[in-house]
Formats: C-alpha cells, structure tokens, sequence
RNA sequence: GCGCCAGUAGCUCAGCUGGCUAGAGCACGCCCCUGAUAAGGGCGAGGUCGAAGGUUCGAGUCCUUUCUGGCGCACCA
C-alpha cells in the first residue's frame, strides 16, 4: 500500500513550537534597542494623534517586586495599545529618588561604619552634604537595578531619558510649581507637634523610633473648675456643690505647663462624684477604676451628665496663671485615665488636631534643648524636662492638685541612635492649606479638588472616585516641610529678627540656581549666589532696605509628595509633552498618594486636573489573600519568574488579572500562564504553518473577497469581531477583557472548529485549489490580525511570529491594526448550533463502536432549512465524513460508515472512493490531487 | 476606630437596573486522534453564591448586622 503522508501539504513553519523565552527575549530587547524602537516610533509618528501617558515614579529603594511588574506591565500595554492605533505616546520613565527610607538606610550604615560621629561633629550644612552624597550614590544605584529589570519585563519607554527627582531640571520645575503656589497665597507658616529627639536636636519619622520600656510618674490631677455654678448646672442642679475639680490623668507631668484644654467625649457620660470629701468630674464608666487606682474610700456620685453638656466650662489652670477650657475630642476615649483628656496642643498629635479646630495654638514652652522657655513659671524656667516630671508632681502635691500618683512602666518611643527618649515638641513648619481662598476669587483648593474629582476626571474603575473624594474631603492641610537632608531644600531664609522670609521671586532665583548646580547648591552657596538673580527692590514682598547678605538659610526639605506631585510640571511641561495628561495608572494606594498630590498642585497653579482619567489596580497578595512581604517569606522574586517562566508568560498572566481588586498570585497561577502561552503560540503556529505556500498578496483586500456563506467567511467575521472587541477593550483599559477574547477566539473559533474544520482542505486538496487558497488568505490576515492584538501582551511572540511572515528586518511595533470588517453571513450562528448538537450524538456513538468522527455519517434537522445553504461546509465543521439534512426531524441520526470503503489519503468515506490503479482506494478530489487515474 | 474595596465551583473570574434548572476558562475524570505530536479534539462531573437577619410573589443581585482579607487615615513611598 502507497504512503500517501508524503503527497499532503504539511503545515510547515519556522516558528518553533517551543518558546524558549528567557534565550530569545533577550535578543529581541537587542534588536530593539539596535533600531531604537522607542525613538522611532516618536519619529515616525509626529503628525499622529498623541496619548500623553504619565509614568508615576517609583521609589529608588531595592530592586522591582511582583507589585512593580503588574504596574509597569499593565502601563505597557497601555502604551503598545495605543500605539497599536497608530497613536504617538511619548512615554518618559521616571524615579523617585529622596526620602526618609534612603536617608535612613544610608545614615544607618554610616552609623555602623562608626562615621556618623565625626560627622555630628561636623556644622550642618557640611554634614548634612555628606548625607546626601552617599544618598544620591544609593539612589542611582537602585535607579539602575529597576530600570534594568522593567526592560527585562519587555516595557517600552524612554529609557534614555528617564526623569528622577533629584535632576537639577526636575529639581527647578519642583521649585516653579512651589513659586506659583506661594503666588496664590495657600503656604504659610505654623506651628506643628512633631516626635523631637532632644540628643540630635532634630525631628524624627516614625522608622527613627524605637520603643522601650520606661518609668514616669503616672499623676491623676485636679483642675479646678472657674464657675461651680456653671459646673452645677451643667449637671442639671440647681445649686452650686462645694469647689468642684476635673480630674486628669497624665504620664508627662512635664507638659501640663503647655496645658491648655481639658477634652471630652460629647457622648460619654460623666459623673459629679466626691471622693474622700472633695467634689471633682470623671467619666461614668471609669469611676470604679479610678477610684481603685487612686485607692479612694469614700465615693459618692452626685449627678451625671453627657459630655457635650461640660464642653465650654472653664477651669483654672494649677500653677499657670490662666484659664483652660473644656473642648469636645473624637480621640477621647474610655480605655485609660478619667475620660477628661489634659490637651497640651504643642506636645501631642490629638491634641494640636482638636487644639486647632479650637483655635488654640500650638503652644510649646519647650526649647529645642529640651530645656523650659521663659513664658513658663520661673521656678521652672531654663529646667530641663525630665527633671522638671518630679518637680511638678512636687509643686502639685503642695497645692493640693494633686490627687495621686503611682510609677508607670510603658512602652515609649526613643531616638534610634541616641537610644534616649524622645518628646512631641510643636515646631514651625510649612503648610499648603486647602481650605485657604486661592488669591483670585473665593475657591480652594479642597473646593477645585473635589468639582474636578466630580465633574472633570474619569476613573476605571469607578469607585476610585468616592475613594479620592472621601480623601479631599477629610485630609487636613498638607505639611510641606521635613526636618531632614536627603531631599529638596524650601529656599526659605530667616530675617535678622529671626523671621522666615520667602516670596515668589526668592524662589524663582533660588530655583535658577539649582536648576545649574542641583539642591546641593542649596547647602554650599551663599545666600547672595543663591539669590544672584534676585533683586529685593523689584519684590513688593520683600522688608524695606532688604540685604541679602544679612539672611541666613533654613535647612527644611520638601515633603518627597511635593516633588512627585510636581512631575506634570517638571516632565510633561518641561519637556513640552503636553499638559494635561490622558491617564495615570498606579496602584490604589495613590489616591492618596501620587494622584491626590499632583492634583492638588496642578489645580492650585493651572486650575486643571494634571490628568483626564486615572486607572488603579490593586496590591499583590499572596494565594491566601495575605500581605506578601519578605519576612513572611511568601513573596515571589520576580528575577526567579523571569528565569523559570520569561517575561511574556507573566505578561501573560498580567494581562488576565482582575487588576481592579486585590490581586491575589500563586507559582500555579504563573504556571497557568505558561500553558495559556502555549496554547496561543500553537495556534500561532498552526496558521503560519498552513500559509507558507500562498503567494504573497494584499493581505486584507484578498481575504475580504471571500463569500460570507463560507466556512471561511464565519472564521473572517469571527476575526473581525474579536478585533473590534480587542482594541475595544484595550482603549477601557479591560485588559482581562482583550487577554479572554484572544485566548477564547485561539481556541474555540480557531483551534476547535476552523482549523479541525480546514485541515483535509488544507492537507488534501491541491496546492493551488481555490478552495485551499481561499481558506489561506483568511488565515493568513487571521495571522497578521492576531499578532497586532496580542503585541500590546505578547512584545516578543508577536514580533518574532510577524518576522517569520513577513521577513526578519520587520517589527510589529512600528504597524497599527489593520482596517477591515467583515461580517458573516448571520446564519451560521445556527450551523455552529448544530454543530454542537452534532458533537453530543458523536459522543454518544462511541457507545456503539464509532470513535473515530471520520467513520461517521450524520443525518441533521433542518426544519426551517437555514443549514441547507451551508450543505458543503457540514461535513468538515463536524469532522464526519459526510452530513445530509432532514427537514422533517428535530434529532441528529449517527450513521455508522465503517463497512464503507476509505480513502487512503484523507481519511474520508467518501461516495466517490474507489481502488485506483496503484490498488489504493482514493475519493475522486485525492486522486486529482496525486494525479492518479 | 473611620473611609473605600473584595469574599460566587479546587483555582482565576462573569453574573447589567432583583426574575428561566447560577455561567466561563484552568485544573480534574473518561474518551478520540496520532498528518499542529513535549501537539490537537470531544464529552463529563464540580457551587446551601463568607455568615446571620430583613424587604419582596421572587435575592448571588436591595437593606441591616457580622466575620475574613486588602488599601488608605503617619516626617514610609
């Protein structure tokens, strides 16, 4: 018998079935670099609708993690999407490179190395210069690493000219948008509470605390009321109770100097007690704690009364000479002390928050030394704090305020270096106040944040905007300035008399300065080299007779916010991109971040949303829905991913999140990925497998000749579908939408029915039959249609499957999507009906010996005669050897065919099978094929 | 504690303004093919929709409470 394999067309291709990703994907990074894809496009595209994309820096700090690659993946096929439609998308990466973590990092290893020492020795601006070039060398380092590892994640972008923080240029567009935020009038000046290390004289951030044990006095105290009167009828009697108290409770004896307020809780109930003879207030609910605490014997409970009811009385302060008041605090509450909360506004967070709503100031009698001011008693002036706790509770005692005290052991927070306690010590700083009119007109800033949170932006998904209002709507007013060296300087001077001065036009000048030399210039130039372009006469802000020899600079920096929230202005005006942005993408916890902060800003200066339309994705969790983090030991490196799996598997995988939640990942959820990739690349490779002999053509205008009716004409309308549903897709932002269409159009439509379907056409018939031919034009734009879809996922895939098409100098990225629609004739939705009920009775058949489709014969319901249209497509789109229709049934009949003769080549038992005259039985279309008689 | 979000088959997700026996894909099981072959195809079995109340003729879908998890409320970015 004749082996007829050799006489069928084969699908033959170059395109291999296996990926071997981590070889090959480096070498289309090389061939993209050598054509230097990214500026070509920019090029190539300059008449073309612009997408303005905005990167949102990630912090310089370690190398990426699996968070970092769903970010900068998904802003890549947000890129490559639109360029897909023919759009130019300038893309400029960017880092954020000062801050608090860096510094810390780095001051902590300059500690170990036993340097810091000799540097504390050193004056400030010197020291605080070293800090900072050990900083920037940190930086850079780590700006390197990540930007090595998102190429190596395929990403596209301008990575020749990324945008960093530290730039001088960046640097001097951050001091713009600073200069015309001052224009409007929104900065000023106040004092704040802030964790104070009295050993370093200098503020501290919460990683700088460490929390150890320690000993205070822990004082309960009694506050005399001013108006026992008021107290009686707060409580709802008639006449006064004696010289009633409200009692406090207080482990900082030392602050009841700053003391200023007494808080309640306006729903607590509070009782008028006496206690061992004396009348004072407490909470209801901590009576019985307080008086075991105290050891008091006697209790007698007088009246009670809800909180709101006391706030507005007065009390006279023990050995200040003033009056305090009683406020309403939402931070009050019933754990511990008396539920009357001793209020210092400059020696705690709560209390300056309620202090300021009072309108109380942030008074702080304590210097940075740690010592008494003199607006303090005198027999505390000039007295250290810690020695002062005793001092006081001594001086309560004799007036008999005091009600008791005991030694407390608590955790308190101490300087991580110095290892001694610290203290809240209220200190000026600057401010970006959002309830503030901007100087033209009565808006503010909370007001222009939350109309264009409602009216100008577009969130995906959409519940981002009740998130970014809720957060405009509550956030109090923005402190600018940090106690720090690693980050970008407030030019801000002082005044002989000590004042802070700083305009617009200081700025302006100062900001010319580092826009040359960089923030450094900031610790190492005068005040008149900083200010050589400043001319005090020509400031209407500035003192009469002004010298700008006689300031002195102000080392406060930036908020590292402020910096990122600058980068509409330092990148995308700067470089003359174009403003306002189309999109931001970032994580959700930008809302807060990235988002709000350069809104805020950007409204301030322009009046505008920096950007038209922001997308946020969720954080990374582990399989269990749980935080990833290193100590955990569940995080996934993303060097390993790419190792054992390639970028484009986790594109994949990317591509086919429901990014909007948590995004929960798994080794198996990657794993997954890799045999979807498969999958895609064997359909992949099964097309351009079966096209290699079609003469080359128009590949759009051939395919679109094909009759509706079709076989094929369904796969074309099936393709055009799928590629409006596509980019549809890509263009909301629904990449899982776009990854499904894709996967399911691979294997359903192609895979399962057209391929099966076109196999004997394409192994059989001849080379150059019509039918053949016609079912190769559609594959072959099929092809060419699915590597322009899966280009914004699939980089790599997609370029390597076009260039062994179309030849090895080509590169997908620089095509758009190919323009065409076809739409199938509309019963063949009724046909692939069919054909399912025709795949059921198959399977029943088997029970009957007839396992191989091909030895079948069907019999299919036709009732309203839709299928009969389609009568030389049946056979083939069930994979039988034959279909006839009935019209006159409504269930498909199996007809068992093994006793009929089979070709040989194709496999069919077809009615035109007979033996030819090699003695081998071939239909009729087989022998034409072989030329055999 | 407060704000936003999520909790549907083993896994990843659909289920729009409440209405036919709750759908996909993956994994799984059985089978076919061996001319896409470290491929391809067919069929099938999987769910008391986090829990408890309530509204309704009817709830995965609306309301209340609750549990679990995420993000945000800091001189962290």
């Amino acid at each position: 018998m004749a082996d007829y394999k050799g006489t069928l067309n084969l699908p033959q291709t170059v395109f291999a079935m296996k990926a071997n990703l981590t070889q090959s994907e480096p070498m289309s990074m090389a061939r993209w670099e050598a054509m230097d894809l990214y500026q070509h496009m920019q090029r190539t595209r300059v008449d073309a609708p612009v997408f303005r994309f905005h990167d949102g820096p990630p912090y310089a700090n370690g190398p990426i993690h699996i968070g970092h690659l769903v970010n900068k993946v998904l802003k890549d096929m947000v890129v490559r999407s639109h360029m897909m439609e023919g759009m130019r998308v300038p893309y400029t990466p960017g880092w954020d490179c000062h801050g608090l973590p860096i510094e810390h990092r780095v001051v902590g290893e300059l500690v170990k190395k036993g340097k810091m020492k000799d540097l504390d020795a050193l004056p400030v601006e010197v020291r605080r210069m070293a800090i900072r070039k050990a900083c920037a060398a940190d930086a850079t380092k780590f700006i390197g690493v990540q930007a090595k590892a998102m190429q190596r994640l395929l990403t596209i972008a301008d990575y020749a000219n990324p945008y960093r923080t530290m730039d001088f240029a960046y640097e001097e567009g951050t001091l713009g948008v600073f200069a015309e935020l001052l224009e409007t009038g929104v900065v000023f000046r106040e004092r704040k509470p802030v964790h104070w290390s009295i050993a370093n004289r200098t503020a501290l951030a919460e990683a700088e605390l460490e929390y150890e044990s320690r000993d205070d006095p822990s004082v309960w105290v009694d506050f005399e009321a001013s108006d026992p009167a008021a107290v009686a009828k707060a409580f709802g009697l008639s006449d006064p109770i004696g010289s009633p108290s409200l009692m406090i409770w207080t482990t900082t004896p030392w602050t009841l100097p700053a003391n200023l307020a007494i808080a309640v809780g306006p729903s607590y109930r509070y009782v008028l007690v006496r206690i061992d003879g004396s009348e004072t207030i407490v909470a209801a609910d901590l009576l019985a704690r307080v008086q075991s605490a105290i050891g008091a014997t006697q209790v007698e409970v007088i009246a009670q009364t809800d909180g709101a009811n006391l706030v507005g009385l007065s009390y006279r302060h023990p050995f200040c000479e003033r009056e305090g008041r009683v406020i309403a605090g939402d931070h009050v509450t019933l754990e511990d002390g008396t539920g009357l909360v001793h209020t210092a506004p400059g020696h705690g967070e709560d209390d300056w928050r309620v202090g300021r709503r009072e309108g109380l100031p942030a008074y702080c009698p304590v210097r940075d030394d740690g010592t008494y001011d003199d607006s303090v008693p005198d027999w505390l002036q000039g007295m250290n704090i810690w020695e002062a706790n005793p001092v006081v509770v001594k001086r309560l005692e004799q007036s008999g305020h005091l009600v008791h005290q005991v030694v407390f052991t608590h955790s308190y927070p101490h300087d991580w270096r110095s290892k001694t306690p610290v203290i809240f010590r209220a200190t000026e700083q600057w401010f970006i106040g959002v309830d503030r009119p901007l100087k033209q007109g009565s808006e503010t800033l909370r007001g222009r944040g939350l109309h264009a949170v409602d009216h100008t932006i577009g969130f995906v998904p959409a519940w981002g905007r009740n998130r970014l209002r809720g957060m405009l709507e509550s956030r109090p007013d923005w402190c600018l300035s940090r106690q720090r060296a690693w980050g970008l300087p407030i030019p801000s001077f002082t005044l002989p008399d000590g004042s802070a001065f700083m305009t617009p036009a200081t700025v302006r000048a100062v900001a010319k300065v580092i826009g040359q030399k960089g923030s450094d210039a900031w610790f190492t130039e005068t005040p008149a080299v900083l200010l050589a372009a400043y001319r005090p006469t020509d400031d209407p802000l500035a003192p009469q007779g002004l010298k700008v020899e006689s300031l002195e600079k102000m080392f406060d920096i930036f908020d590292v916010w402020f910096e990122a929230g600058s980068s509409w202005n330092s990148v995308l005006r700067a470089r003359g991109q174009g403003f306002p942005a189309d999109l931001y993408l970032e994580g959700s916890d930008q809302h807060r971040g990235w988002f709000q902060l350069s809104l805020l800003p950007a409204l301030g200066v322009t009046g505008q949303s920096p950007f038209h339309s922001v997308v946020t994705h969720g954080f990374v969790v582990d399989r269990d829905g749980k935080k990833m983090s290193k100590s955990l030991g569940n995080a996934l490196e993303v060097e390993d991913l790419l190792k054992e799996f390639g970028a484009e598997v986790c594109r994949w995988w990317v591509s086919g999140l429901a990014f909007e939640n948590d995004i929960r990942v798994d080794l198996d959820h990657v794993r997954a990925a890799g045999e979807a990739y498969r999958k895609i690349r064997n359909t992949l490779r099964f097309l351009m497998g079966n096209i290699g002999d079609l003469p080359t053509g128009d590949c759009v205008a051939e395919a679109m000749r094909t009759p509706p009716e079709s076989l094929d004409g369904w796969a074309l309308g099936e393709l055009s579908r799928v590629q409006r549903e596509v980019r549809d897709a890509f263009n909301r932002y629904a990449f899982r939408e776009a990854h499904l269409a894709i996967f399911d159009f691979c294997n359903d439509t192609l895979s399962s029915v057209y391929c099966a379907a076109t196999k004997d056409r394409l192994y059989c018939d001849p080379v150059d039959a019509p039918r053949r031919r016609q079912t190769q034009r559609v594959m072959r734009l099929t092809a060419h249609t699915l590597c322009r879809l899966l280009a914004p996922i699939l980089p790599h895939t997609a370029d390597e499957a076009f260039r062994s098409m179309v030849g090895e100098a080509e590169c997908i990225h620089t095509h758009a999507h190919l323009p065409f629609q076809f739409t199938a004739h509309a019963d063949w939705s009724k046909v692939l009906v069919a054909r399912m009920a025709a795949m059921k009775a198959l399977e029943g058949a088997k029970a009957n010996g007839v396992d191989n489709p091909l030895d079948a014969g069907l019999t299919l319901p036709d009732p309203d005669g839709v299928l009969a249209k389609f009568q030389s497509e049946l056979a083939d789109v069930c994979g039988v050897s034959r279909v006839s229709l009935q019209r006159d049934s409504t269930a498909v009949t199996v007809h068992d065919l093994r006793e009929e003769p089979r070709c040989e080549r194709s496999r069919r038992r077809d009615a035109s099978v007979r033996l030819r005259a090699d003695g081998v039985a071939l239909s009729d279309r087989d022998a034409a094929a072989v030329g055999a008689a």
